[in-house]
DNA sequence: GTAAACCTTGTACCTAGGTACAGAGTCAAG
DNA sequence: CTTGACTCTGTACCTAGGTACAAGGTTTAC
C-alpha cells in the first residue's frame, strides 16, 4: 500500500505517517524502485491503534511500549511480564476512574428532574486516578 | 487559601491556576484587600479533577463540560440529561476499549513463557474506541 | 525599617503532536 | 511527450496546554 492509501484508511494525513516513522511508532516500510514507501496492510491497524490509544490518554511514548507488548514484549519472559503488569495496573486505575465518573453521571441523569442544587453528580469523588507513572500530564 | 498553597496541594504550579482561571475552568476567586487571590478549599479538588481527567484523555474543553455537569448541568432538566447521557456514552466507549486492552495484556502475561512469536496480545482488537465526538485527537 | 518571601500583571517562551510548504522526482493516461 | 496526480526530502509553522520571566506591590520576621 502507498502512503496516501494508508493515510486515508487510517484517517490521518500523510505527514503523520512520516512523523510516526521518525518517532519509531511505525516500522520503516519497504521502498519501491523509485523510493516510494510500500506499507503492509497491518500499518493501517497500527495507526488506528495509535489514534485510539491517544483518545484514552496515552502519550506516544507510552503507545510505543504498548505496541511493543503487542508484538510479545521483550524476549525475556520476566521482563515482558513485568512491563505488561505495569501497564495492566495503569489500565485498571483508568478503568476505575472512568467507572466512578460514569456512576456519578448516572446519578445526575437519575436526579436531573430536581432543582439544580439538589441534583447529584459526585464526580469529584472519581479522582482516585493516582496515575503515578513516570510520565506526567502534557 | 492563597494561590501557592492551592497550587502545592493540587500539585500544579501557580501559573497553571491563572491559566485555568482564564480558560474558565476555575471560577474567579475572591480577592484580598491588596488584590491577592483567595481560593475556597474546593479549588484544590477542582484542579485535581482537571488533572485526573486529562490523564483519562479529556481535553480542557471537555473537562469544562464535566465540571458543569458536576454542578448539576444546565438549569433545564432535559438539557442536563442529554448532555450527561452524551458524556456517559463517551465514558462507556472508553471503558470498553480499556477493558479490551486490559484483557489483551492479561493474555500476554499468561503466555509470556512462550517464545515471543507464540505469545498472545491481541491488543489491536481493542481499537473499537470509535470516540466519534466533535473533538478529534490533539 | 529592611530583607525575604510572598503576590500581582503582562508577555514571551516551551513541549508534544502534528501539519503545511517548497522544490524536485515518478508515473499513468491521453 | 506532456499534463496531472502522485511521491520524496527538508524545513517551517501551528495548536493545546502549560511554564517562565520581568517589573512591581505586599506582608512577615527580625
Amino acid at each position: 500500500m502507498r502512503s496516501s492509501q494508508v493515510a486515508a484508511e487510517a484517517g490521518v494525513n500523510v505527514q503523520t505517517l512520516r512523523y510516526y516513522e521518525r518517532r519509531g511508532l511505525l516500522p520503516e516500510p519497504e521502498r519501491s524502485g523509485a523510493g516510494y514507501r510500500s506499507y503492509p496492510t497491518q500499518a493501517v491497524r497500527t495507526v488506528r491503534f495509535v489514534k485510539s490509544a491517544q483518545l484514552l490518554g496515552f502519550s506516544l511514548e507510552e503507545i510505543e511500549v504498548l505496541l511493543d507488548l503487542a508484538a510479545g514484549g521483550p524476549e525475556n519472559c520476566a521482563a515482558a511480564r513485568t512491563l505488561a503488569e505495569e501497564k495492566l495496573a495503569q489500565l485498571e486505575r483508568k478503568i476505575a476512574s472512568l467507572t466512578a465518573m460514569r456512576d456519578s453521571l448516572r446519578q445526575l441523569v437519575a436526579t436531573c428532574g430536581r432543582s439544580r442544587p439538589r441534583r447529584l453528580c459526585p464526580i469529584f469523588d472519581a479522582i482516585e486516578t493516582g496515575d503515578q507513572d513516570p510520565v506526567s500530564v502534557p
